[in-house]
Formats: C-alpha cells, sequence, structure tokens
DNA sequence: GCCGTTTTCGGCCCGACTGTTTTCAGTCG
C-alpha cells in the first residue's frame, strides 16, 4: 500500500468515528460526541503518513513506525495488522454498516462525512454499479439531489461545479507557475486604491515544493470594497465564497484562490495566521494556552484578563516576540520542532546549543555545480542549448566564484571506451582554454568575478551499479556527479547497494537527484537512507539539491535528515539553459526548509576552500 | 487516539462562510 492509500483510509475511519458521534438515536447522551478528539488524531496521523518522506512500509520493516508524529501505539498496531495480513479488523469494524462509496464521494470539496453519506446512503442501489463520482454526476445532473431533504438548488449546483473543477486538478502546481498566478493577482488587486498591501503566503510563502491552492493577504480599512475587486478578477471562472473578511474564487485551471483582509494595524497576525502551515499554527496556539494566551488571525487575547481585549501587531515579528520565540522563517512552520527551536529559554538546554539555525541564503550561493552546456560529447541524454561561453557570462553575472560544466556521458551505444575517451579529452581542452582566458582576463571575460571552471560529468548510474565511463575517461574530469537515469523501479537494498558502488569510484564526489522523483511524475526511488547518509559521511560524498523546479530533490525532508547526519550538499540548477541558472533560488528554499546552514553547502565555500575539498 | 522540559493524566486552535434552517450544522483552511 502506499502512504497516499493509507492516509485516505486512516481519513475513511475519522470520518466513520464521526457518523457514529452523529447518529444521536443509537447512542447514549453522554456518549455523543465522546469521539471528537480521536476523529482529530486519525485525521491528524492521515496527513503526517501523506507527508511523511519514507515509504510507510519501508518504516514498518524497520519498525519506526511510531516514529512518526501523530502515529501512537495504537494506530501502529493497526497498521502493523494491515501490513501482515492485508486488513485491519479494528478498521473495517469502525467502517462496518458504512457504504463504502462515501469515502469517494468526500474528495468532492464540499462535500463532507455527512453529506456524503446521506447521499451515498439514499441512492445505496445506484451506487452498487460503477464508479462513484460519476453516478454523483448522473443523480445531479438529473437533479436528484436538490429533492433531497436539507438540500436546495443551491447545493446541487455546488455539487456540479466541484466534481468539474475536481476533474480538471489532479496535479499541485510547480513553484515558478504558481509564483505566476499570484503575481498577477497580487497586480490586479493593487488596482483598488484601498488596498495598503497584498501578499501571496500559505505555501507559495513556505515555498513547499508544490502548491495547492493560492493564498492571498490584504491590509486594508475598506475591506468591502476589497471583497468586491476581488472577486471581479477579470480571469476568474467562479465566486466560491464572498464574505466581510474572506472571499475564495477559481481561475482558469481550476485553481482556488483564497483572500483574507485585515485593518493594516492588525496585519501581522493574518500574516502569521495565512503562512501557516495549518499544523504550525495549531501547534502554536497549543503553545500560547499554555502560556494562558488565545492566538488568532485578529491577534492575541489574555485569556485570563476579563477584558479579553485583543492585542494587535502590524508585523509578524512582533507577534513572534510577544509569544517569547524568535522569528520563525516561514520555510520552517511546519510542525517539526520550530517551536522548540524558537523559544529562547531552551537555547542552553542541557547545555547543547538548540534554538533555530541560521538558515542558508541566496547570496549564500558562490556556485553552479550542475550546468550542461551545447558543447557535443554525444551525451546518452539531453544536452543544453547555451554554449559554455554564455553560460560563463551568465554565472558573471550572477555573481559566482566557481561553476562546474556537468554534461551527461557520452551514450554507451553507439562509443567504444576509446571513442568515450577521445570525447571527454576534446571536452577537457575547451575547458582548459575557458579557464586561460578567465585567467588572462581575455577581452570577453576583463570584468570577470569568476575565477574558475571546473570540468565535471553527470554519469548514469547502470543498474548494475557500473559506471559507463572507463577509469581513462574518469581521470581527465576534476569530479563527477553520478545519477539514476533508469530502471527506476529497483527494491530498496538492491538500489542502495547499486548506488553506493557507483559512488565509491575514488572521482565520484556528487550524488545528483538523489531520489529521481520528477513532481507530478515520477515517485522517488526506493534508499536505505540512513545507509547513504552514513558513507556519504564517510567516504565525503555529498548529495546534490538539484534546484530544477520540477525535481527539487534531495527534497525537504530528507535534507533535514542529511543536515542532522553531517552529511554535506551540493546545490546545482541541472540548467540546459543559462536562464535556468537562475533556478538557483528554488534550490536554497528547499535546503532552509531542510534546516541547511551555509556551513552544510558546499557551494558556500570560496573557490580555494572548494578545491581542497574536491581533492578529499 | 496522541502527547509531554510546569503533565504518563488530562488536556486537545480558532474562526469564516454558505445554505437551508429559523438559530445552526456542515465544511473548510
Amino acid at each position: 500500500m502506499t502512504n497516499l492509500e493509507i492516509a485516505e483510509l486512516l481519513r475513511a475511519v475519522a470520518a466513520s468515528y464521526q457518523l457514529k458521534d452523529a447518529d444521536k438515536q443509537s447512542l447514549a447522551k453522554s456518549e455523543f460526541g465522546k469521539n471528537k478528539f480521536k476523529i482529530v488524531a486519525y485525521q491528524r496521523a492521515a496527513d503526517a503518513v501523506e507527508h511523511a518522506s519514507s515509504e510507510l512500509k519501508d518504516l514498518w520493516d524497520d519498525k519506526k513506525l511510531e516514529e512518526v508524529p501523530g502515529i501512537g501505539k495504537s494506530i501502529a498496531e493497526h497498521l502493523d495488522e494491515l501490513f501482515r495480513t492485508g486488513k485491519s479488523r479494528h478498521f473495517e469494524e469502525v467502517m462496518k454498516g458504512l457504504p463504502h462509496q462515501m469515502f469517494d464521494l468526500m474528495k468532492v470539496p464540499g462535500i463532507g462525512a455527512k453529506t456524503a453519506y446521506k447521499i451515498s446512503n439514499k441512492f445505496k442501489s445506484k451506487f452498487k454499479k460503477g464508479e462513484p463520482l460519476k453516478i454523483l454526476e448522473e443523480l445531479v445532473t438529473k437533479g436528484e439531489i436538490a429533492k433531497m431533504e436539507g438540500f436546495g438548488e443551491q447545493s446541487q449546483a455546488d455539487i456540479t461545479k466541484s466534481i468539474e473543477e475536481t476533474k480538471g486538478r489532479t496535479r499541485r502546481l510547480l513553484l515558478p507557475y504558481a509564483s505566476s498566478i499570484a503575481e498577477s493577482i497580487v497586480e490586479w488587486l493593487k488596482k483598488e486604491p484601498s488596498i495598503k498591501e497584498a501578499v501571496a503566503l500559505g505555501s507559495l510563502r513556505r515555498k513547499a515544493s508544490t502548491v495547492g491552492d493560492i493564498d492571498i493577504a490584504v491590509a486594508t480599512n475598506n475591506s468591502q470594497k476589497v471583497m468586491e475587486h476581488f472577486t471581479k478578477y477579470p480571469k476568474a471562472t467562479r465566486v466560491l465564497e464572498k464574505g466581510d473578511t474572506s472571499a475564495s474564487i477559481i481561475v482558469p485551471g481550476d485553481i482556488q484562490v483564497d483572500l483574507m483582509v485585515q485593518s493594516p494595524d492588525s496585519f501581522g497576525a493574518l500574516l502569521q495566521h495565512f503562512t501557516g502551515s495549518k499544523h504550525h499554527n495549531i501547534a502554536l496556539r497549543e503553545y500560547a494556552l499554555k502560556k494562558g494566551l488565545s492566538l488568532s488571525e485578529y491577534g492575541i487575547k489574555e485569556l485570563k484578563a476579563k477584558s479579553e481585549k485583543l492585542k494587535a501587531f502590524r508585523t509578524e515579528e512582533e507577534f513572534y516576540k510577544y509569544l517569547g520565540l524568535d522569528y520563525i522563517p516561514p520555510e520552517l512552520r511546519e510542525d517539526s520542532g520550530e517551536i522548540e527551536a524558537a523559544l529562547k529559554i531552551s537555547k542552553a538546554f542541557q547545555g547543547k546549543p538548540v534554538g533555530l539555525p541560521h538558515l542558508v541564503e541566496l547570496k549564500d550561493i558562490k556556485a553552479d555545480l550542475q550546468i550542461h552546456s551545447d558543447f557535443d560529447i554525444e551525451t546518452s541524454h539531453d544536452l543544453g542549448v547555451s554554449s559554455m561561453e554564455e553560460v560563463v557570462s551568465k554565472a558573471n553575472q550572477l555573481g559566482y566564484e566557481y561553476i562546474a560544466f556537468t554534461e551527461h556521458n557520452p551514450s554507451r551505444s553507439g562509443h567504444n571506451e576509446k571513442q568515450v575517451v577521445e570525447l571527454l579529452k576534446k571536452k577537457r581542452e575547451k575547458v582548459e582554454q575557458l579557464n586561460y582566458s578567465i585567467k588572462n582576463k581575455s577581452t570577453k571575460f576583463t570584468q570577470s568575478r569568476l575565477m574558475k571552471v571546473f570540468n565535471s560529468l553527470e554519469i548514469d548510474i547502470m543498474p548494475d551499479g557500473l559506471l559507463p565511463v572507463p577509469d581513462a575517461g574518469l581521470e581527465l574530469l576534476d569530479f563527477a556527479l553520478v545519477s539514476i537515469h533508469g530502471s527506476f523501479k529497483m527494491a530498496r537494498e538492491e538500489m542502495t547497494k547499486r548506488v553506493l558502488s557507483a559512488l565509491a569510484h575514488p572521482k565520484v564526489k556528487i550524488f545528483a537527484h538523489p531520489t529521481a522523483r520528477k513532481l507530478n511524475e515520477r515517485e522517488s526511488v526506493e534508499l536505505n537512507w540512513p545507509e547513504i547518509f552514513e558513507f556519504c559521511k564517510k567516504h565525503d560524498k555529498w548529495l546534490e539539491i538539484n534546484s530544477d523546479p520540477m525535481r527539487l530533490d534531495l527534497p525537504d525532508t530528507l535534507v533535514r535528515e542529511a543536515v542532522k547526519s553531517g552529511v554535506k550538499l551540493s546545490m546545482g540548477t541541472d540548467a540546459h539553459h543559462k536562464d535556468n541558472m537562475d533556478f538557483m533560488q528554488f534550490g536554497v528554499s528547499v535546503a532552509r526548509r531542510g534546516w541547511a546552514k551555509k556551513s552544510d553547502i558546499v557551494n558556500c565555500l570560496s573557490l580555494s576552500e572548494f578545491k581542497v575539498v574536491i581533492n578529499k
């Protein structure tokens, strides 16, 4: 079972408990609502599973299920049974008597447990044949839903539109795409004079690898006007909600855009609230409650004070400060220990330096360590389209001290070993020429800040762990990257062996895009990460953070693990065009989300420092 | 059902919006 399937199962269990609570007739009054927190617990567990960095099955193999926050003894036991026997008697017991189609209906926004139950129960026989969502579509088309008690024409129409939008919205948005949508909406908002500020928040501000919907906060003293203006966004295909302080629209691509407004005086609390994550906010509010404070998007309330006067904040910094916390950068707000770390008093806890890390920033980056030029060495995969000279000039603009050219290795079919070595000789000569020009500040490079171009190569890791380049070819390189480009589906231990065998070569320094995932397209390969980390640390190998927005690989959660293990990271844009070198910002966001500091990243070393570590 | 540097018992975030109700339940973020 995949993590997603398990998460769906846990949500189904949560929904079942919800219905049990609601079933007043079969329960004594004292029983009513007693599952309230169990429901929350199952929902939290579902979220945790969905966002887990490893396959749950692997964690189960290693007996580490309970290490996932949100999974305790009880759920771990049920999952254990599920993995061993293929089912859990407890889950089945809880869901007994409920039409299983209802859990499919709940995937439609606006349909929760109760609505789903009512519909699937009423049309039991119809749902028996065919796909639940198709049947639901038929029902709304025939006008059957509007006839039900508690429903009407409006709710039926909403369901119709939601089904349609669900179909269009199967993928999550990559960061650059989400940013551009948000930018154009912010631009539209700023045309309304009463808007003092408009900022995109949510997962976009936290720089999550993908974005589900777009959240925007506005500071204004005239929310009425803002609501009018926002819902008239020319590209909006539907207005989902429009209230006094918040509204939602749908834009092309079936993407939901949520807006919240607040007065400039209280804008800090709204920024904090709407940036999330949901789990960060819950944890923060629980922490505040213990101090007798209640948090919301409006500000902070003293619970004891009789007046319950609300304290307002202009900025987020003031908001966190009032709680006795250091400012928590948005990238860290995932409820994964950031609140504890931001607690000032804990800084000297047990003599260990805790506290928040000083996260790496884009300006700290002095190099790009994966770039593909158009220099043709008859590669196994796609060549770049910019010349080495164009890349060098772009690197100068970015203020880098050094870069590495990492074209793919010459294809193995079509070349014998001797030919491969010949091609690599050609490339080495070219790089040497380039370095000569840079060093002597030839006319093209008079302003050059860039001091060195490294001769590298991105080499396929063959299924047997061997490299398709002979030693005589590897000798020509300053260092090499290795990466997986085929045979992705391999058992974890076999895959681990494959990778370690390739990494073991002395010329190999970097494991590039280590999980080989492609967002929305391809899942990660399975690897024994603790073993990989241990090997890298022991042998001075580096894990790449590939900054291409469709990869972002290592993923943030694994970056965090790597950093904890003391493994060094290398940043590369994987640029196949000089303009793609701007992707570095996305890689830096991943590094920050993984709590990486400057010292964790080899690209932050100066050229002279880098020259030392590259030969270690 | 989960969780813990004021707790292994006794807590568990806080609010907005809508439709179909006459005062709230359901859903969402």
